[in-house]
DNA sequence: GCACATCGCTGACTAAGGTCAGAGATCGTG
DNA sequence: CACGATCTCTGACCTTAGTCAGCGATGTGC
């Protein structure tokens, strides 16, 4: 397996220089850890848990940190208004100039990376490292099961509504698909999937019980700026998968005509053209796959 | 300044994730440190003094570390034959068997990391991975001034002397020139240095004096496999700048009509054609610069 | 053969980074 | 309003990774 020989060998390459980027954190009087726990609070107001979660820190460890921080002045931490249970945090003025201060360092870091080499190379490491970062974040793209009433459920419902919009000659109106979604996209006869990388939510996609021997695939989406890397056919796969579990041999979607990429994947994948088979007003094209 | 944008996202993007393979080192029931020193010792056998150079690490801190290995029966530490001062460590058949367990982790890791992908965004990835290997390889290779003598310098010209006679249509008899270089190459009024790139030598190259205004550039010379990236400019820059530092105006070179790259190089660098200089047998082209 | 440098080892010490259990406040559900 | 679940915080504790000074053995230059 010469596979991943490429990957190993520059991951060795790599950390060893560019670790020094993480270095950007040190000389800063004050540890790693809150040093990196700062950078990440940036300029936005963050949940604790949620932010905790992302990074995977125990409970105990980051309460220290937010004492520290608030200490220095650099941070202030509020209940939540929501819910008194959860605590927020944000940079007060004196922790965004130090969270500028560690931007720069690590810009000034990277900059003296890159000084020896001309123009052209690093035009050329751009667009590798740009490809490769792209690839990367496609590969360990999550596929999470949630609840189609949850914000980041709406919120790419809301993108891909907005496109259909743009795109079907006579517009969308999704008055009332969220209700009916909402019921139909959820366990235990149906599922709802949102794609997520780092904090971006990257695509979606939901299947729907039809009949105890079929599934719908329905509300599948990607957004425009990572189409191409595979995530489409990825998801796809994974909604048939669903289906299976669900104990469906058959899955069944439509699509309008203006929706091309869509469709070429779909024969792509296997689906043959079959009659209407629902009275949805968009629709143009119906087709089917035996699981 | 955008120009380090597409790097530092790479980095943050990556870090993330393909930190992941370090934690291979994981769950060996040993910590990191120890996990890491024993990777590194490999299938060879190495002076502890050159291991903790490269590694960085503090002579009592590697030293507990061996005993460690050696009490768990993974590695054997044995004076120096040449130096008692000094230490040798190799793996035993039981300490390579857990480097070979380490490196199978590793893959494993680095295997599923990419299985996502289709084989051409795999191909796709490997690629550009190579390319950015390559580049921040080259932009991070050392520029080490060495004595003449010293085997990295023996070993370089070695591979200079063994091209040439590749090359040269009546080959090259290297007879002699490494007692010349040896005066001619040194401190005060000459120098040698080598490109080094992890525990690698990708090239070399020096200066020695021609009279009080000139200095001569000898040997330069970058491995083949690593030809267009701009090294062999960087290499010429930098000895011409050591030139500079000597107090020299002007530096002349010469060389065979063969080595067709160098010569157009010396002609994009603002080397200008000249008159026979010298009685160098091998010698077709004759080229100065102003500094 | 002497002075001095170098190498490896040991003991003593430290900071960083983190884990764990439990207490107290707050929320959601019936 | 009671109950269990969830979130944060604190105190106690631990390992890891590393630094530093000094010692003894060995080498190098004169």
């Amino acid at each position: 397996m010469d596979d991943v020989a490429a990957l190993r060998r520059f991951n060795r390459a790599y950390t060893q220089r560019i670790g020094v980027l993480d270095d950007s954190y040190l000389g800063t009087g004050r540890p790693l850890g809150p040093s990196r726990f700062l950078f990440e609070i940036g300029t936005q107001t963050w949940g604790v848990l949620g932010l905790r979660r992302r990074l995977g820190l125990d409970s105990g460890y980051v309460s220290r940190m937010l004492r520290q921080l608030e200490s220095e002045g650099l941070a202030v931490v509020e209940a939540d208004p929501n819910d008194g249970r959860q605590r927020t945090v944000r940079l007060t003025p004196a922790g965004r100039r130090e969270w500028r201060r560690l931007d720069q360092r690590a810009e000034r870091l990277a900059q003296r990376l890159v000084a020896p080499l001309s123009d052209r190379q690093r035009d050329e490491l751009d667009t590798a490292l740009a490809t490769a970062e792209r690839l990367i974040r496609a590969a360990t793209t999550q596929f999470d099961a949630v609840d189609p009433r949850s914000a980041d459920a709406r919120w790419a419902m809301d993108q891909y509504f907005a496109e259909l919009d743009r795109r079907f000659s006579d517009g969308f109106d999704p008055t009332g698909v969220y209700d009916t979604d909402a019921a139909a996209l959820r366990a235990p006869t149906g599922a709802f999937v949102v794609l997520r990388s780092d904090h971006e939510t990257l695509g979606c996609g939901g299947v729907q019980r039809v009949d105890d021997a079929t599934s719908e695939i329905k509300r599948m989406w990607i957004r425009a700026d990572w189409r191409g890397a595979g995530l489409g056919r990825r998801l796809l796969e994974h909604l048939e998968r669903v289906a299976r579990e669900h104990g469906r041999s058959r899955v069944v979607l439509d699509t309008n005509g203006s929706l091309t990429e869509a469709i070429s994947m779909y024969g792509r994948m296997g689906y043959q053209t079959i009659e209407r088979y629902n009275d949805n007003p968009y629709a143009q094209h119906w087709f089917a796959k035996d699981l």
